[in-house]
DNA sequence: AGTTGTGAATTGCTTCACAGCA
DNA sequence: TGCTGTGAAGCAATTCACAACT
């Protein structure tokens, strides 16, 4: 066992998943779960399984593995999953509505308590149990109703004003689905995602791919057609 | 300048961000940029940026820096960004149909030429110019349109289905928003998405900052008051 | 016998620092 | 002079490999 220093970013990202995992090993009847059968279902190696879950304590037992049951509530437990997070979404467009009613957010803690939409029309409608506030009232209601997560899914030009807003209201988290970046204070966390640039990921590796199959002009995907004797 | 060996996921991404950085600067009425600007804009360092960008070729003049429009044709050729990918969407829900109708994607080359749904009701409908289809016009439209990438957008009991059609008819490439990871053979590019883990990754960095502000005492956010003398 | 937890070795990524060139 | 491109150094993450424990 180590203390619970530092916190590298992938490590937290790979918790994410290995909560799944576990998840799905219990849903399957499992009890007990070995590095190797953890790391597999996430396509990892069983010393980084043991590397990263090590670095926040000491969960197996030597010879046995891991008892899923009590290492999946030690993750939820770092991963800040056994507490409700008062989430507010900016922006009620489809991607925004699309968040609201996504079960799955609900499931691990995070509750959308609210969306704010500058179009006046949207203003009083209900999605996925939550309510369409005006942007005006960002403030007041991230107040009564202790959000403390924002998620911003307007278009660019509002990104900025959005998270000017949020941070202003109080809450101390952003995550970021405009196509630009937002400036925020130091406190705050932020966190970018961009659909297009994981899109760019695949285009780039798919190119990647043509150029090296056209350097080495052997096998193009399919194996070579053994020519039938005559 | 190097030869374009490998390439690191990681620097892919950046390139991503190097690009609409440039982007950025071009609107702005910039001619040339330095490493060092180019930093600022994605929040990275000089050093990092000239490695990156050195890894692929060599771009910029020493003393002036990068030519922006040019090096922006460059990143765009290796990004891929220069040709269209027919894109298919599995999902017609509020993601799928979120992606759909997002112009930023159309604007960078990825053209949804589809949607597929499941559900009888919603097939023949139209979102953002294109048709939802019916799961058993996979095959037969993503081979007429050409379609190299998908995209799932489904609910997890349905993303492996998904992905058997779309390989099975023929897509190079598949952007996974199920919450569940997805097999696919080794020549097909695979990415996940998984919007909870973004949250997770917040929620994680609030419950240490708390931990870390538990443990030294000092300051709780707002600087330490100053008495007033008496 | 089987599997963890972890030092040591390795690999990969980032930063330093400066020669080389406009 | 100013800024790139890049070896070399430094740092971080991963993998190896094995002692420790059930």
């Amino acid at each position: 066992m180590s203390s619970p220093r530092k916190a590298p970013e992938i490590t937290v990202r790979r918790l994410s998943l290995y909560f799944r995992a576990l998840d799905a090993a219990l849903r399957e009847g499992r009890k007990q779960i070995s590095s190797g059968d953890l790391a597999e279902r996430i396509q990892s190696s069983s010393a980084q399984v043991r590397r990263d879950l090590s670095s926040f304590g000491s969960f197996g037992t030597r010879g046995h593995g891991y008892e899923i049951a009590s290492l999946r509530e030690h993750l939820r437990a770092i991963l800040g999953l056994d507490r409700t997070w008062n989430t507010a979404v900016v922006g009620a467009g489809r991607l925004g509505t699309a968040l609201a009613s996504h079960g799955e957010l609900e499931r691990q803690g995070f509750r959308i308590v609210a969306l704010f939409d500058r179009d006046p029309e949207k203003i009083g409608e209900h999605v996925g149990g939550c309510s369409i506030f005006a942007l005006e009232q960002l403030e007041p209601v991230v107040q009564s109703e202790a959000v403390t997560l924002g998620v911003i899914t307007t278009p660019a030009e509002a990104a900025q004003e959005s998270a000017d807003r949020l941070v202003q209201a109080g809450v101390r988290g952003i995550l970021n689905f405009a196509p630009v970046p937002i400036i925020v204070p130091q406190r705050i966390h932020a966190r970018h995602v961009n659909l297009t640039i994981e899109l760019e990921g695949l285009s780039f590796a798919l190119v990647e791919e043509e150029t090296k199959r056209r350097r080495l002009p052997k096998s193009a995907g399919a194996p070579p057609r053994i020519r039938p004797r005559p």
